[in-house]
DNA sequence: CGCGTTACATTGCAGTCGCAACGTAAAACG
DNA sequence: CGTTTTACGTTGCGACTGCAATGTAACGCG
């Protein structure tokens, strides 16, 4: 063999160049060459990694659900431990909002591939996979306040936590659009907050 | 001249077959030769009607856009005249979202295009147009029934009415990308109006 | 009845695409 | 030390793209 190299780490330093051109010139603009270009590498060398362009984005697809997930559970951990529902939730909603340079890029990619997955269903399937358990886990949150006298009673705690995640994904798509500015948007988000968090 | 055409009506003909092949293959596939053959016709003629391919996109999304019009305004009129606050809102807010086939149809579409314009300066300013004048109106609805103490004060009625068209637009994603079924979004849609609508 | 304008249809060209095929160099392994 | 396997680089092919160019037929107008 010839130099040992680190298989995934080539495969994401490929799809980060895949991932910028993305967001910078559209999911369209998404060729073998453009990205070797970008990757300042040669074509052959991205089809070396990938057998087929569908596995590259695949593969992209994953990094982006990655990072979106690093930056919740970066948003959770700087919170401390036993925080209550209520902060626990607007650090978290919060941290899914792309609000700085970053996040934004990250969530026009996860845009344009909400798109191209809804036209291929195989590829879909990943990005639904962890929408379920965030349902559950927001939920749970909200039982916990409303036993806590924190939350309002007398609502469906799953019908609140997919309105709460319905809020912040719709708040999302606003300021990708340009829409909405970051404070209207969180303004927004606290004042959802405020309608689930109080006394009934 | 020849045969004397309406041109507006063979470029919605056109269009169209645009949307057509968009819904079911996604926006990367429409091409001028893929929504000639869809619509029937030469791709002669689609050059002959729209000089650029991105003419003939702006022209579709126009179409888009007059089509969401169009839900709105027919479920507003289906609910006759001065309806209470609460159940104008829900009946708007519900056309807006993709139940049935045809605005499913219409809703993906309308995703595609959203990317398509995230990069595209130009071509989103004419999704973003109408957003205001929707916050505007919703914010009215609550402040009269704030007044008529049907809603909760103390809260900001515009950031009210961005959380409700946020919510809503976040159910259509799900919908969309079936994280979700039509009974829980109109359930979480109905939830958030009580939020809104409570005594305070 | 010409005549010019309009409504298409056909063809072709330059560029890009995904991908296969092949070539080469280097390093681990016997 | 030779062999084999891996890691690339290069080239090219067939298909597709947007679009310009050109041709042709039909109809209104003077």
């Amino acid at each position: 063999m010839p130099k040992v190299v680190d298989h995934h780490e080539r495969r994401t330093l490929i799809a980060d160049a895949l991932l910028r051109v993305a967001a910078r010139d559209g999911l369209e603009a998404v060729s073998l060459r453009h990205v070797a270009t970008e990757a300042g590498v040669t074509s052959g060398m991205v089809q070396h990694y990938f057998r087929t362009k569908d596995e590259m984005m695949q593969f992209a697809l994953g990094v982006v659900r990655e990072r979106n997930e690093a930056r919740i559970t970066a948003a959770v951990t700087r919170l401390g431990p036993t925080p209550a529902p209520r902060d626990f939730l607007q650090a978290v909603l919060a941290g899914l909002l792309p609000l700085d340079d970053a996040s934004r890029a990250d969530g026009l990619v996860a845009l344009a591939f909400l798109a191209y997955a809804a036209v291929r269903p195989e590829a879909g399937a990943s990005l639904r996979q962890d929408a379920p358990q965030m349902v559950a886990y927001i939920a749970d949150q909200i039982r916990t306040a409303q036993a806590a006298g924190a939350a309002r009673t007398g609502v469906d705690s799953e019908s609140a936590a997919t309105g709460l995640l319905a809020v912040t994904e719709g708040l999302g798509m606003y300021l990708l659009t340009a829409q909405t500015t970051p404070e209207k948007a969180l303004k927004t988000l606290d004042a959802h907050l405020a309608f689930v968090f109080s006394a009934s």
